[in-house]
DNA sequence: CGTATGCGCAACCATTTGGTTGCATTTAGC
DNA sequence: GCTAAATGCAACCAAATGGTTGCGCATACG
């Protein structure tokens, strides 16, 4: 296992587990184009009721992947695209370190 | 949102879900060296206990990210890559779009 | 052949999770 | 000022989750 993958998984698994739920990873997608949304806006597109998503949204801001801003009696909310940046490398790390896996089996294989 | 987005949640969601506990990341990153290895020898870096690690591969392996072979009287697991390769493309899905809004931001503030 | 090792299965338990409903509170707008 | 819209808060509930222990079974090995 690499150094400090232990470290990377301390911190990695709590996003991937605010991302590992439908209604959460489709309310990421509505939120990536960059447009903050209101909840009863971002409730129209689910399946579920407002409370559901108003909690559902504050997963994803323990995660650290969203935050909110109140504007008038609206609270608004938009994408924090740094942890979603720190998922995607963590998930690179783990096909690196297989890829190379896979090069030395081949070389060795091939000697 | 994009077009299949909802479909691309529906099927990466479980994926997430599998790698947002730090026990089972921690499974992960053990077997991305490429080597397959048996419960016991992946019990003996975890602080739980055997079936709770039988467990957790078990939940990978319902993910798609692990397989289980046996050999003798020990059960070796490996890594599956693809769905690894499928979540980060997810990721890199959304903050793509996310770029993407920013640069239209951009160039929205300086014209 | 007997023993120790590696696993699988099942039961059980506490906690977390995802969801609901009901009601109170703040703000926009006529 | 009054009404409707948008949200927050709290209680409650069923099901899933992460973990344990105990036991039984197969296989390697001296």
């Amino acid at each position: 296992m690499a150094p400090n993958s232990a470290l990377a998984a301390k911190r990695s698994a709590p996003i991937f587990a605010a991302l590992g739920d439908e209604t959460r990873l489709r309310l990421v997608t509505h939120l990536s184009n960059g447009e903050p949304m209101s909840i009863t806006r971002l409730t129209d597109t689910a399946k579920v009721t407002r409370q559901a998503i108003t909690k559902h949204l504050h997963v994803l801001e323990g995660a650290g992947l969203v935050r909110g801003v109140r504007q008038g009696r609206e609270q608004l909310w938009e994408l924090a695209p740094d942890k979603l940046e720190e998922a995607r490398r963590c998930l690179e790390l783990i096909s690196e370190q297989w890829d190379r896996a896979l090069e030395r089996l081949r070389k060795f294989v091939e000697s």
